[in-house]
DNA sequence: CAACAAATTCAACAATTATTGAATTCCATT
DNA sequence: AATGGAATTCAATAATTGTTGAATTTGTTG
C-alpha cells in the first residue's frame, strides 16, 4: 500500500461519526447492517449518513449491497488488514517495538479458541 | 480508547504530509531524526513541518525532545499499540476476519528471532 | 398506479484545516 | 554581545470538508 492511499484511508476514519458508523460494522460482522438502523443507533440525519457511507465505500473500508428496500452496508476487513500492515510496516528496522499489540492478542485468542497454528 | 480520541489519532495520521512524517519516524526508531532533516528529507517548508509536527504531538503519536540547537522527534509506538488495539477489538463478535495482519506477522518473526515465546 | 418508506443527491451554507512568508525564540559559537 | 542556524509562531489567505432541508430515485405494497 503507497502512503497517499493509506492517507485517503485513514482520513475516512479521522472523522468521529465515519468512525463510529465503521466500528459498527466491524462489530456487526458480515451480515451487516442497514442504512436506516446506521442512523438510528448512532443518531444521525439521513443525508449526514449518506454522506459518510458515501466517502467509507468511495475507499473501500466499507461495502452496500442492496437488499429489497434495504442497503446493507459491511466492513471490509481486507482492506482494514493491508492498512494496519502498511503502519507496522518496517518498524524500527526490525527491532521489538510494537510488542503488545491487541491485534496480536486477540490472533493468540483465537488460536488457543481454534487450535490452529497459523 | 475511546472512539473520539481514536478518531483524533486517525485524522492526524489521515493526511499525506503527516502520515509521511509518521513512517519516516517509525521506519527510524528510537533514535529520533531531528525537524529540518525530515524537512530535507520529505520537501516540506519549515512552517508547514513545524504546524505537522505540533499536530502529531499534540494527538501524542510523535515526542519531540530537544538536544542542542536540534529537536529530534521520534514516534510513540505505544499510542499506535493502543490505536491498533482499538480498531481490531471486538471485531466481528469474537469470530475470525482478521487472520493475515502482517502486525502479527511481525510478531512472529520476532519470536523466530529472539525465541521467546510471549 | 397511488402511496409510502429507504436511501441518495443536490445546493447552499458553516466550519475546519492547510499553506506560507515574515517575524520571533532559542541555543551555540566566535 | 553579536552572528548565524534550528525551529516555532504569527497572521493572512487558500482550500477542503461537514451539515442539513428539500427534492429525487428506487423499490414495495395496498
Amino acid at each position: 500500500m503507497e502512503t497517499l492511499n493509506a492517507a485517503e484511508l485513514l482520513a475516512a476514519l479521522g472523522h468521529e461519526s465515519r468512525l463510529a458508523i465503521f466500528r459498527l460494522l466491524v462489530e456487526a460482522g458480515p451480515a451487516g447492517v442497514n442504512a436506516s438502523a446506521i442512523g438510528e443507533q448512532l443518531g444521525m440525519a439521513p443525508a449526514t449518513l449518506s454522506f459518510h457511507l458515501a466517502h467509507l465505500s468511495r475507499v473501500g473500508l466499507i461495502a452496500g449491497e442492496r437488499e429489497s428496500r434495504f442497503i446493507h452496508y459491511s466492513a471490509n476487513f481486507g482492506t482494514m488488514d493491508e492498512l494496519i500492515a502498511f503502519l507496522t510496516s518496517n518498524c524500527c528496522q526490525g527491532e521489538a517495538c510494537l510488542p503488545k499489540t491487541t491485534c496480536c492478542d486477540t490472533t493468540e485468542k483465537r488460536r488457543a479458541k481454534t487450535g490452529k497454528t497459523a
